[in-house]
DNA sequence: CACGAATATGCGTTGACATTCATATGCGTG
DNA sequence: CACGCATATGAATGTCAACGCATATTCGTG
């Protein structure tokens, strides 16, 4: 099997998004259900500019969406299926 | 489904070497079947030396092999089920 | 509406890494 | 073994993106 070139010009934006450690983290962190920022600023011990820098990334390239609750804003993994590649990823890398 | 901490920081480093646009690029243009560095120099249009350069950050990352054969060095992918979760990838990028 | 908390944004800095140049190494062939 | 081709490596440069700071925005509450 091989992927046509349009096909990886499709996926290069967004590999080039998840391979940024500190994102894939805020990205890890995340289920479907949603999360505050204050919540995910401290679980990965980021700062806050940064985290709300990563999370427009994510956000942009499709990966997260945000809800306005109150004054919090919670942000949440569109579709749990992109955690079941990047485990298939992880598995794929405890075999070779 | 979540992916524990020990299993995000195995797969930070593959996710990184693939996030580079050249890189992946180079892999696609890579299959089972062995090819010198010439040809992939010629397919996708970049300088010897950052070829080089890439296939060296690819092998270490335990995603292509080489193998000598003659004045030439041979390339490939060490298991093409790299590509299908790459293709898993794009398939779930088409849905959302 | 003034204030404080939660989040976003503009900007400048810095560090990491891709790229290139020059050169080295390894191999085949005369 | 001298030469040429294929590839690798070291050093210098360039570029881009992450990060932090300061500040803006948005909302809830008194």
């Amino acid at each position: 099997m091989k992927l046509a070139h349009d096909d990886q010009e499709k996926i290069i934006p967004a590999l080039k998004v998840l391979g940024e450690p500190n994102r894939l983290r805020i990205l890890c962190s995340l289920g479907l259900e949603c999360r505050p920022v204050t919540d995910i600023i401290k679980a990965t011990g980021l700062g806050q500019t940064n985290v709300s820098f990563h999370l427009r990334v994510l956000r942009e390239a499709g990966f997260v969406r945000s809800e306005r609750r109150g004054s919090f804003i919670y942000y949440c993994l569109i579709d749990s299926d992109l955690l079941r590649i990047l485990h298939d990823l992880k598995h794929w890398l405890d075999i070779e």
